[in-house]
DNA sequence: GTATTTGTGGGGAAATGTGGGGAATATTCC
DNA sequence: GGAATATTCCCCACATTTCCCCACAAATAC
């Protein structure tokens, strides 16, 4: 699968549906069966994963013990807030109304692709996210990526 | 099996019974005939196995010595509140009420997929959980899958 | 300028969650 | 032992939520 990558705003209607962009759709495999895992994501967002990266995340999930705390803790976290969602058949899918609070969305929400899963966030959760990032584009890159 | 996931809350009635999440019946495989086991948890919950993966567990159990002490004890404790239910009509089991009173359960319960096996809560009894955990959602993903 | 794709709204059918009745089975008490 | 009582199980009924489809507006492509 090509990486999921682009931005766009989109409104959340009473019924709680938001659009996935037509060239995020585009991205999925036919195995993926325009199904998505959402569930809780790191820093105030909702994380969708399609299917076949979902069941990878499976594979690493179910790989921890059951009988250590911390995994025990981080599996409980990380299942109970998936949930599968498909797209219907205008190109949208239902945001679980837990996640939708957990991620503060309220009428609109900004949708980014991230490579291997999209992200939803609420847009001005993302600005925030955005100003409280102590390192600029430029330093992180060369943290990250090792530029020196 | 795909992993049991999600996460609701439910009433129990004055039967005692709760409604198991229709989306966890589904990732049911049919060998598991609608039928659980289940037994006191880890961290003040009911643990609810599927057949087949009590079958599993059964099979770890027996594989112990009878011979070791803390064997032995850990054998007791596990299969001493072990209780095979199957659902109703309308997805719901009944739960024991040893277990109930274990889990400190009163008119409601928190139902959530942990990979393998389903949990049930008395809901503040999670929230206490939850409130005790010392490492963030991040903080611990980071340490048990890895992150650095 | 027209045609096609994309995004938004809403209505009706089906599934889900909850309560309760009554028969069958078990338990208690005399 | 037998009657009274309690418990368990299986069924039906209803309210609510969810799902799936149709319709239209806006944007993009040609």
């Amino acid at each position: 699968m090509a990486g999921l990558k682009g931005q766009a705003t989109y409104a959340v209607d009473a019924k709680g549906r938001a659009a996935i962009p037509a060239k995020m759709r585009a991205t999925l495999a036919p195995e993926d069966n325009n199904t998505f895992t959402v569930t809780r994501g790191f820093e105030t967002c909702i994380f969708a994963y399609p299917l076949n990266t979902w069941r990878q995340m499976e594979r690493e999930i179910g790989a921890l013990s059951g009988y250590d705390r911390e995994a025990r803790t981080f599996t409980r976290l990380f299942m109970m807030w998936a949930e599968e969602v498909s797209l219907d058949g205008q190109g949208r899918i239902v945001l679980p109304k837990q996640l939708v609070s957990y991620a503060g969305i309220k009428d609109r929400v900004l949708i980014l692709g991230a490579y291997d899963h999209i992200e939803i966030w609420a847009p001005e959760s993302f600005s925030e996210y955005l100003a409280a990032q102590e390192s600029d584009y430029e330093t992180l890159a060369a943290r990250v990526m090792g530029g020196q």
